[in-house]
DNA sequence: TGCTTGACAGAAG
DNA sequence: CCTTCTGCCAAGC
């Protein structure tokens, strides 16, 4: 019996995708996760990529602070140039490298 | 059915 | 620091 089946079921798939947003909601002003952070925390902690293709491809998902979320190295995603503009503007400062100081911004959600 | 594509993670050079 | 590779896994074609 494994811990975690080797596909979503669409139902799985729905119950992943409302938890991500839940929690991508949850995120303080001015503060980041990460994809796999998110992924961990709702079961299913190799869907790190899930998370960043739900935030990009669910309608609907620019009404939560997606931007707030960032890769573990504290990059931003490629492709997506607003993305450090928005936590520019809440106040995140950016590394010389053009990295999010996680060490200084990165938040831990919890599941209450 | 099989190969390619990423808003990832981690390691390597 | 930056590029590239491998592992990962659902989606697209």
């Amino acid at each position: 019996m494994k811990d975690y089946p080797d596909k979503m079921t669409p139902e799985e798939a729905r119950i992943f995708r409302d938890d991500v947003l839940n929690i991508v909601g949850q995120i303080p002003h001015g503060k980041v996760t990460t994809y796999g952070t998110i992924a961990a925390l709702v079961g299913w902690p190799s869907h790190s990529r899930m998370v960043g293709r739900t935030l990009r491809y669910t309608p609907g998902a620019e009404q939560y602070p997606c931007h707030r979320v960032v890769n573990k190295e504290g990059r931003t995603a490629p492709g997506w140039l607003l993305h450090r503009h928005l936590l520019e503007q809440e106040g995140v400062q950016f590394k010389a490298n053009g990295y999010v100081d996680m060490t200084r911004y990165y938040w831990e959600p919890s599941i209450d």
